[in-house]
DNA sequence: GACATAAACGGACTTTACCCCGTTTTGTCG
DNA sequence: CGACAAAACGGGGTAAAGTCCGTTTATGTC
C-alpha cells in the first residue's frame, strides 16, 4: 500500500540519510556552542566536525541563523508538548488566565536558558525574522480567546503580549553572563511582571485583591 | 585657554574630516538602501560610492549593523526632539497616560516607516542587540513613574511595554511590502491596540466605558 | 536484484564582512 | 610657520558565509 500521493501537507517524506545528517549536525552544533559559544561557531567547522560537506549544512538549514533556529525549535519541543498535552496549569485543564501566566513564566525561563542560541537566530537579512516562534503568539491568542478580556482586537493583543515576553530577552538583554546573581534576579522580576501584567489585563472587574498602598495623589 | 582635559563625557571632539565622512557615508547609505534595499547593500559598494576606503567605513560604524543603527538613530532624532521639547501630547505638558499613548503611536509609526532599516540593525552576534533604542524604554519608564499605575515593578513593566511596541515590528512582521493595504491596516490596529493596552493598564479604576457586547458565557 | 529517478552529498568557488598597518591628514603648540 | 602627536585614511589581506554543479546514494518499481 503506502500512499504515493505527495499530499500537500507532506510534499515528500525526506530521505533517511537526510534525517540522520540533520540530527548529527544539530548534535555537533550543540557541542560546538557549548565549547566555544554560539558566536564563535563557524559553518566550516561544523561541517568538518560532523564529517560532512559544507553544502550539506546549508541545504539542511539554509543559513547560519537557520541552524540556531533549528536548535531552538528542538529545545522548544518539550515546552510545546507540556503546553499541548501536559499537566495544568501549563497544559489543558486550568482556567485560561492561569494557563497564560504559566505559559509566560515558562517562556521567560526558556528564553533565559537558551538565551545565547535565541539571540543567534536573529539575522538582519531574513525574510521571516526567526527567533520568534509563531507558536508562542498562536498559543497566547488561543488562551486570550478563551479568557475573553474586554479588548477590541485579540490578535493584536496577542502580538503585543508576545512582544512583551520576547522583547526584554531578545532585544534588550545584553549577552552577558547569565549566571550572575543580578541577571537571575531579573529573570524572577520578569516572571512576576508578566503575572501582574496579564492578571491586570484580563481582570474583567476591578477586584484589585490587595496592595492599595500607593497614594491617591493625582 | 581651551580645555585640554579629556572629560569623561566627551573623550575627544572628533576630527573635522571624520565628521564630514560620516555624514557622506550615511547619505550614500541612504541612497543605496533606496535603490537596492537594505539587505543588498554591501560595504565595498558603500565605500566605493562614497569615494572612501573600506577601512574608513568600519572605523566609523564598527560593523554593517552599525551603519543601519546610525541611519535609524538619525531618523529617530526628530521623534526624540518632539518627545523632549515638542508640543503635547507627545511633548511635555500633557498628562502621563496621554503622552504614553502618543509616544507608542509615534513609535509604531516610526518603526513602520523605517522597517527595513530597523530590521537590518538586528545582528545575532552583537553584545548589545541594537535596533533597540534604550531611549524608548527610558521614556516609557519615565512616563510610568509619572502615571504611577498600581504595579510592583515599573522597570520591568517599562521593558515589557517596550517589547510590546517593538516586538510586533522587529520580530514578527515579515519583510513584506509595507505599502500593501493589509499591512497599513495592521499599522492602525497596532496603534489602536497600544492605546487600549496602556489605557487598561493605567486605569486605577475599572471604568470600562462601553462595549459590553461579549457574552457572559464562561 | 537491476533500473530509473529524484534527492542528497561534497568541496571548490565566489562573495562579503571585517582586520591590519603603512601612509596621510588634522589640530595644536612653540 | 614648522614640527609633532594623534587621529583618520586606504586598500590589500583574511576568514567565514553562502552558491554551484558534477557525483553519489536512497527509494520505489518491475
Amino acid at each position: 500500500m503506502k500512499e504515493p500521493l505527495p499530499q500537500l501537507g507532506k510534499p515528500r517524506p525526506e530521505r533517511a540519510d537526510a534525517v540522520r545528517n540533520r540530527a548529527l549536525l544539530l548534535e555537533t552544533a550543540r557541542m560546538l556552542v557549548a565549547e566555544r559559544g554560539a558566536t564563535d561557531v563557524t559553518m566550516d567547522e561544523l561541517a568538518a566536525r560532523s564529517g560532512l560537506g559544507k553544502g550539506t549544512v546549508f541545504r539542511r538549514f539554509g543559513s547560519r541563523a537557520g541552524i540556531f533556529q533549528a536548535l531552538l525549535d528542538e529545545e522548544e519541543l518539550a515546552l510545546q508538548q507540556a503546553v499541548m498535552a501536559g499537566d495544568p496549569p501549563l497544559g489543558p485543564g486550568a482556567p485560561g488566565l492561569e494557563r497564560l501566566i504559566a505559559y509566560g513564566t515558562a517562556r521567560i525561563g526558556f528564553l533565559f536558558d537558551n538565551h545565547e542560541i535565541a539571540r543567534a537566530t536573529l539575522d538582519g537579512g531574513q525574510a521571516v525574522p526567526a527567533g520568534e516562534s509563531p507558536l508562542s503568539r498562536m498559543h497566547i491568542r488561543m488562551l486570550l480567546g478563551e479568557i475573553k478580556p474586554a479588548f477590541g482586537d485579540l490578535d493584536v493583543l496577542a502580538a503585543q503580549l508576545t512582544g512583551a515576553l520576547d522583547g526584554p530577552l531578545m532585544l534588550q538583554l545584553p549577552a552577558e553572563d547569565l549566571s550572575s546573581v543580578k541577571v537571575q534576579r531579573h529573570r524572577q522580576r520578569l516572571m512576576q511582571g508578566w503575572t501582574e501584567l496579564v492578571t491586570r489585563l484580563c481582570a474583567s472587574s476591578p477586584g484589585r485583591p490587595s496592595e492599595e498602598a500607593d497614594g491617591v495623589h493625582r
